[in-house]
DNA sequence: ACGCGTGCTTGATTTGGATCAAGGTTAGGA
DNA sequence: TCCTAACCTTGATCCAAATCAAGCACGCGT
């Protein structure tokens, strides 16, 4: 195995050395508080395209922060159903609608390779108690989920199917960009299956949606790799009003 | 005013005294933590029909639950266009939308006759350091808010209006039932134009969904009061699958 | 009590996206 | 390398809900 610390699966990089310590759940720590956290996360070797994180149902003891690849999660409803409930991008949390109810509401599958830092909540909770800006970093993780799945709810009520992709396309753009990665050309690691499912469109659609903003020399698409060629275009396409200039 | 304690509007009673006390904030905590949170919270007199609790974008500081009367909360879109973004009952509590971004993302308004307690966050943080069964119950509270949004998302995103509009009196039903008022025969708070902007669908559609299952013998509409005659037939409208028996 | 406005219901028409159908492309395994 | 299965695209048709339109009922203030 490799332990070389450039490698971006690499299994032994403390929150200190990570490049996501800006993003993640470390955010507002200082360097001691780093290092008492950094003592309760597990780091298991990387994981495959396939491979579940958790299962729904599976009793909850821990959230886990996405460091390399990508996380999909998704529920099963009672028709046998699968519904995607979210994407985790690196440096994004997950695992946290599974507090409540001391289950996991959902499944969280890799879409590629990816590892991911595992945080075992009852220590989290403990150091907590210590670590005022950790309590209030949790806090605002979980409060900013509730706002984006707020967000998410508007564009299904109301939208169309042009608006909800362009609104996605923009959402998954601002979070790359957060990562320092390109806003403008990056790779889609879902199925259009399962952005439909999440979008609440079928797959047709999805495919139409591309090939129309493509024609409207808005975006490029080859397959799973995006570039998005006019930003404003895309963001008019998602419903914003044309600049008044 | 009065001060008599049955009054539900009363402004004086603790949360020992509480009607609420186990389905609201304090569900787990001790008679001695009880008293702690007490203090903090502050009790408003009684809000009329349309009074704000607190607006979109207005700086964070607290969090409020439902102590009588119903709650609506909204926010504006970059288009000017309202979108409802829940109901609160008793017992439920609202507002922590506001943490993660340290102001409120919608407003809460009163739909009726109201009174809501008030819960400064910052002392309800250092609060949670000292007792850990609060922090866990601040923790639930808002992991069942994310797993109801999942919940809802997947209604707007897969359901037709039937569906949709039969999974939200079930829902009402049950929240009804927790605060234990009937689950059967209740009066819906809000108009059928934010019922509609809160499900995806319009007045017209709410309205005719409202018609077909009257017609079924599911429900008796008259107005707002809502008597639902056939809880299983309102169940298969939402959806699920008949029983086997 | 009356009048007015807001909110609700019902009907007719339109439309966006689902569904059905078929062919093309890509990636992974033997 | 080829084969196969999963995934993606495009076209034709259908349908559920939006939109347009009009009349009704309830509650509120004077």
């Amino acid at each position: 195995m490799d332990t070389h610390s450039n490698c971006p699966h690499n299994q032994r990089v403390s929150c200190l050395d990570c490049s996501l310590k800006n993003v993640c759940l470390p955010l507002t720590l200082e360097t001691g508080d780093i290092e008492k956290l950094d003592n309760i996360i597990a780091r298991g070797k990387p994981l495959q395209k396939g491979d579940h994180i958790y299962r729904q149902h599976d009793v909850f003891s821990s959230i886990f922060a996405v460091r390399s690849g990508s996380v999909k999660s998704y529920s099963i409803d009672e028709d046998g159903d699968e519904l995607v409930t979210g994407f985790y991008f690196p440096g994004e949390v997950l695992g946290m609608d599974g507090i409540g109810q001391n289950q996991h509401a959902s499944s969280a599958v890799a879409m590629e390779t990816s590892s991911v830092c595992q945080i075992p909540f009852n220590y989290l909770g403990e150091l907590s108690q210590s670590i005022p800006s950790l309590q209030q970093n949790c806090f605002q993780i979980m409060s900013q989920e509730i706002v984006e799945d707020r967000r998410l709810m508007a564009l299904l009520g109301k939208s169309h199917a042009d608006q909800r992709v362009a609104t996605f396309l923009l959402t998954v753009s601002t979070r790359k960009s957060r990562n320092r990665l390109s806003g403008t050309v990056f790779r889609l690691p879902m199925s259009r299956g399962d952005m439909g499912n999440y979008l609440g469109l079928t797959v047709e659609t999805i495919s139409r949606v591309f090939s129309r903003l493509q024609k409207q020399q808005v975006l490029l698409v080859n397959n799973k790799e995006i570039t998005i060629l006019d930003i404003d275009g895309l963001r008019v396409a998602g419903g914003a009003k044309v600049a008044v200039t």
